[in-house]
RNA sequence: GGCGCUAUCGUCUAGGGGUCCAGGACAGGUGGUUCUCAGCCAUCAGACCGGGGUUCGAAUCCCCGUAGCGCUACCA
């Protein structure tokens, strides 16, 4: 089947955020890619903190990070928290891997230390510019004598390790973009011990890659013309690189790269998550931004993408974020969301009354309402009629009420509402209509003075599921308040 | 500058040589919807970056441009 992994065996994936910030909406559609690739083929999910930017890497980031992916249903095999037989699984506490792996490149002399200066390189590489050279370091330490790097080691002069660059071109069987072949001499000699003991990315995310088992590197296109370095890496150490997939960037309107740095609107997923956005909503619409299933579907659940997710159907180019259509996303799936499920998503956002009721009323409730939802954000305006003893009546609903003889409508309709044998959604329906048939009143006049009463609304649900739900007691005295001009 | 990636309606996309005077969805227009709507239904408008090839035939394959983006750090 087109859906299998490329290579014999259970797939091994990670997730590979750096905790220098919030989630970000791209880093959310790359975990799910991760998660769906390795849930459909009984793979493993690893989570691994990248934290060697010492500078911008912190505990509050890292959990906040945490907190959206758990908000998102995204689980996790291994990881920090969840342990297993690779760890630890937080960069920063595995610095003795990389300086092991580094030591032995040294004495391989596939790595060698380098003196230069910031100041230096930056001036050497400006120079190389303006000449029309490639910006490479230079590999003058590489070519120091034995007895000078000796001694200006022995002196504790301070240094970074670099790595050799082997000059041959590299290639890699991208999963997503095919093959991609990086010619020689593109890129020079590079940095992968700092001067202050820390791996530079490239180094930690081969070093780990191989050490951890990843089979498949799922990761934004960004990270494509890093790839020959991971490589040359993997190769140096001698160990099998996994196999890469790079999915397309998520684009401003300006298409370009959505970034968490420039202050973007909503490239967090916790401005989504605050904005009464539903994780599957989120989810659904991130998925379907890159991916296609093949067929016509619009709105994918997980478990209908976990059918059918391939990364042979992942798009090759740049998508702009449309929050317009996130929204959309976002409202089918709240009209079609059963109420347990509403109430789970809305959580505290539930108003107080709303979730002291027994389960089953709380969910008729929401089933009710939930056609009117953009977002979880309107829940408590769309309860209030149901909740409250007496709604505030909205601008609009007051002028139909002003409006002729509406009043004198709702006491007709609270007379007889109040003798009707059997309290049902089709007994208020004929009930309605048959006080209309007496007053000459049909259709909207003869419902909206009604929805204004017992609502405070103009808009709604269907008014005899409207009255069911309210019950005769308060439908009667919201109805005779109006008529008296009390609400 | 170098290297890489990408290129179909405003946006997300389908399409992989003829079935495409290009299909779906969002947004927009219009109409409808034995009560309302941000709902639902119907309907309209709207695109193959340009130029060369290859071919009986190209949105689809090849080449060259162009444009956008990404990377080119002791950030990730």
């Amino acid at each position: 089947m087109s859906g299998s992994p490329p290579d014999a065996g259970a797939p091994r994936v990670r997730f590979a955020p750096s905790p220098t910030g919030w989630l970000h909406v791209g880093g959310a559609r790359t975990a799910y890619f991760n998660w769906l690739f390795a849930r459909r083929h009984g793979g493993t999910v690893v989570l691994r903190i990248e934290d060697t930017d010492v500078e911008r890497s912190s505990a509050a980031s890292e959990q906040g990070v945490l907190d959206d992916l758990a908000w998102l249903g995204l689980d996790f095999d291994e990881g920090p928290h969840e342990g297993g037989p690779h760890g630890p699984y937080r960069q920063s506490e595995r610095l003795g891997l990389y300086r092991e792996a580094a030591e032995r490149l040294r004495e391989e002399a596939k790595a060698y230390p380098c003196f230069c200066c910031d100041e230096e390189l930056e001036e050497r590489r400006r120079e190389a510019l303006a000449a029309g050279r490639p910006p490479h370091y230079d590999g003058r330490c590489c070519a120091l004598a034995p007895e000078e790097r000796a001694a200006r080691l022995a002196a504790g002069e301070p240094h970074s390790l670099r790595l050799k660059v082997v000059p041959r071109e590299w290639r890699l069987d991208d999963l997503v973009r095919g093959p991609v072949v990086f010619p020689e001499g593109v890129v020079g000699d590079f940095v992968v011990l700092r001067s202050n003991g820390l791996p530079t990315y490239n180094f930690a995310c081969a070093v780990d890659d191989t050490a951890m088992g990843i089979t498949h590197v799922i990761r934004a296109e960004e990270h494509l013309p890093n790839t020959p370095r991971q490589l040359m890496v993997c190769a140096a150490l001698g160990r099998a690189a996994p196999r890469y997939a790079h999915v397309p960037l998520i684009l401003n309107r300006d298409r370009t790269k959505m970034s968490k740095r420039e202050g973007q609107a909503a490239a967090a997923v916790g401005d989504w998550r605050r904005a009464g956005i539903v994780p599957e909503a989120l989810l659904s619409y991130l998925a379907l931004l890159g991916f296609h299933p093949g067929d016509e579907r619009e709105v994918l659940s997980r478990a209908e993408l976990l059918e059918c997710f391939d990364l042979a159907r992942v798009g090759r180019s740049g998508s702009i974020f449309d929050a317009g259509k996130l929204r959309w996303m976002n409202a089918h799936v709240l009209h079609h969301a059963g109420g347990a499920e509403l109430a789970r998503w809305a959580g505290e956002a539930l108003p107080a009354a709303a979730r002291a009721l027994p389960a089953a009323a709380r969910e008729r409730l929401l089933e009710a309402v939930r056609g009117n939802l953009a977002t979880l954000l309107d829940l408590p305006g769309e309860l209030a009629p149901f909740l409250d003893e007496r709604p505030a009546l909205e601008p609009d609903a007051a002028a139909v009420l002003a409006a002729g003889d509406a009043r004198a409508l709702c006491g007709e309709l609270a007379a007889a509402l109040e003798g009707l044998a059997e309290w049902s959604e089709e007994g208020v329906k004929s009930t309605i209509r048959t006080v209309g048939a007496r007053l000459g009143r049909r259709g909207r006049e003869l419902f909206e003075p009604a929805r204004a009463a017992l609502t405070g609304r103009v808009h709604g649900p269907e008014l005899p599921r409207v009255a069911g739900l309210i019950g005769r007691e308060r439908c009667v005295r919201r109805l005779r308040d109006a008529a008296a001009g009390r609400s």
